[in-house]
RNA sequence: GCGCCCAUAGCUCAGCUGGAUAGAGCAACGGCCUUCUAAGCCGUAGGUCAUACGUUCGAAUCGUAUUGGGCGCACCA
């Protein structure tokens, strides 16, 4: 409808074009959704735009463009209101064209062909593999699978992708922790480090450790910390200890250092894994970032880096000079014992995946790394990709609140909510709406005591109440033996202002998925889906459906099975239930 | 100190990228169940859009400055 409505406007344009009294079309032409309903069911702008270009009054502009528009079945009527917008009403015909063009789409409903034949690469959550997702990861997870939902729904290919990072220094604290709780376990007396893995799960692996291998790798404690430093809480340094501690534990346990590590890392991303299955996240290919250093991939990078000039000796180390791109300061890939850094494995996994031939690629970062936008970019343009290909979207945190206090999150220390324990809590329908519910990049506050206690007054329950409601009244018919042929329903019938308005409201679906995959705001369809129900529920209090006017009641049922199959549309976007009765 | 994000009703947040009288939910107050689920509906009250300039027909939205909050500034990942 709408887009026969802007049609029906360029006609118009060219037409005063054609006869000199405008220039040029304009770059594009606004047409909204009214707010207000005296305003009509579409506005636009235009003459308000073009009459500034041209200097001349943008009312008279507006009805020198009306006037060019004619006649046209479409409308029922225009009006030029306030300081020049011209208000388009729609003909009842072309209004109640909506629910037949849903009947007929069914669950394809909202679909388009915006992005089709472009492929996207949807790289999110990607947390680190030393201990359970918490809710923070929640964020992402939920608005990740959202956004890529989305972008399916506008045409989209999409590959959802997790980037493990599986090596590295934090790795080796992990491996390091869960052996000193097998030492434990196994009668050894010893002093946990301050810097290692605090978490209770840490001890779970220990005990597979443990139950798969016997005391096979059992030290004597003072073997293992033997000429190891002190940790910070004894007045040595922290980071010291456990760096001494890693080297002593590899040296000790030979391979056994290797297998304590598959049972961790099996462990620990077996359960993120299946922790975001059920929470509805799937992901297409799980990106380890070990492959990357057997393939020599990090190694290539800097190579090509080095042979492009972008990269310098400097103190033993090697650098790259991202000041070139904007960096505030060079970066360093291989540090002076030989070893490249994080960031050096990074450039290659990026320029991997320009390799892959995505049209884009989308990275979903917490807020925290925002810092690190600049050199990724720089990478991908020292090594001749085009960064604007490379988009990444932020997401800020969410802060934990409970009883009133705020939560602080930590790994390491084990002290966090996992994401797990929320779903458990307050359900993977009512999570996943509440996660989506804020723009990503504002901040969040996730008050724990209100999602678990007062679910009721979620937003989420009040929009599947609404969908629950309309298959009720479905039921309720099949009892009373009231026949639902949608091909007789006549809609012209439809004629309360309750109706009317959500008929409107229904009308603004296709632009409310188009307009929140391009902008990546899932919370648009979030709050949409809100209206939605706002208007059904009253909609539902003020007409009754299964009524003696057969005609009436065929009509207003063809209305709510529209309503019901946009609800279910909508909702599975957004990884959400539809239940049937509530 | 430098950089990024943010500031809208008592609380939590929208505001369709510059449009018409700034909107929801919760909390508060008053109504509506012998008829399709009251997890609902209808109404009342609540705002100097952090502050000050600027840009223009028009600013919560864009620009500059200030204030206040979050985060980041490693040869960690």
């Amino acid at each position: 409808m709408k887009e026969q409505l802007q049609d029906l406007i360029i006609k118009s344009l060219s037409d005063l074009i054609a006869k000199g009294l405008l220039s040029e079309l304009p770059s594009k032409i606004r047409l909204d959704h009214t707010k207000d309903k005296t305003h009509g069911d579409y506005a636009t702008n235009i003459a308000l735009v073009l009459a500034k270009k041209i200097k001349s009054d943008p009312k008279k502009l507006a009805q020198t463009i009306v006037d060019q528009l004619g006649e046209s079945a479409l409308v029922k009527k225009t009006e030029i209101a306030g300081p020049g917008f011209i208000n388009f009403f729609l003909s009842d015909e072309s209004s109640n064209a909506v629910i037949n063009d849903i009947i007929d789409s069914g669950d394809s409903y909202g679909m388009s062909t915006i992005g089709l034949g472009k492929s996207v690469l949807l790289e999110f959550v990607s947390a680190n593999p030393t201990g359970p997702l918490h809710v923070g990861h929640g964020r992402g997870a939920a608005y990740g699978a959202t956004v890529s939902n989305l972008l399916r729904t506008v045409g989209f290919k999409v590959d959802n992708e997790y980037y493990v990072n599986d090596a590295g220094r934090q790795m080796n604290i992990l491996i390091v922790s869960v052996y000193l709780r097998y030492l434990a376990l196994s009668g050894e007396k010893l002093r946990f480090p301050d810097n290692g893995y605090q978490g209770k799960y840490i001890i779970d692996i220990a005990e597979s450790v443990f139950e798969m291998h016997g005391d096979k790798w059992r030290k004597s404690s003072s073997l293992v910390y033997k000429d190891v430093c002190k940790d910070g809480q004894q007045g040595g340094d922290k980071e010291s200890h456990i760096d001494e501690l890693i080297v002593r534990t590899r040296q000790l346990l030979g391979e056994g250092y290797e297998a304590i590590f598959r049972v961790g890392i099996e462990s620990i991303l077996g359960g993120i894994k299946s922790d975001l299955a059920e929470f509805g996240v799937n992901f297409e290919k799980w990106f380890l970032e070990q492959s990357l250093i057997d393939d020599g991939l990090a190694k290539i990078s800097v190579d090509k880096l080095k042979k492009s000039g972008h990269i310098y000796p400097k103190d033993g180390a090697l650098w790259f000079n991202t000041t070139e791109y904007g960096d505030v300061k060079d970066r360093v890939v291989v540090r002076d014992n030989g070893i490249h850094t994080y960031f050096a494995s990074d450039i290659a996994y990026h320029l991997e995946k320009f390799e892959r031939g995505y049209d884009k690629i989308i990275n979903i970062w917490g807020a925290d790394h925002h810092g690190y936008i600049v050199r990724v970019k720089a990478s991908i343009a020292a090594l001749n990709h085009d960064p604007n290909k490379l988009e990444i979207l932020l997401v800020q945190f969410a802060n934990l609140y409970r009883g009133g206090k705020k939560l602080q999150m930590s790994t390491r220390s084990g002290s966090f909510v996992t994401l797990k324990e929320l779903r458990n809590e307050v359900g993977n329908d009512a999570a996943r709406f509440f996660y989506i519910l804020r723009k990503s990049e504002q901040h969040m506050d996730f008050d724990l005591d209100l999602a678990k206690s007062k679910t009721n007054e979620n937003p989420v329950f009040y929009i599947q109440y609404a969908h629950a409601r309309i298959c009720s009244v479905f039921r309720q018919a099949v009892d009373k033996g009231i026949e639902f042929e949608s091909q007789t329903a006549d809609l012209s019938l439809l004629t309360e202002d309750s109706e009317r308005a959500l008929l409107k409201e229904l009308s603004r679906y296709k632009s409310v998925i188009e307009s929140s995959a391009l902008q990546y705001e899932p919370h648009q369809l979030a709050y949409y889906l809100r209206d939605l129900a706002t208007h059904f529920h009253s909609y539902y209090n003020i007409c009754p459906f299964l009524i003696d006017d057969k005609k009436l009641s065929q009509a207003r049922l063809l209305l709510i099975t529209a309503t019901k199959q946009v609800f279910v549309n909508g909702l599975s976007i957004l990884g959400v239930s539809a239940p049937e009765s509530m």
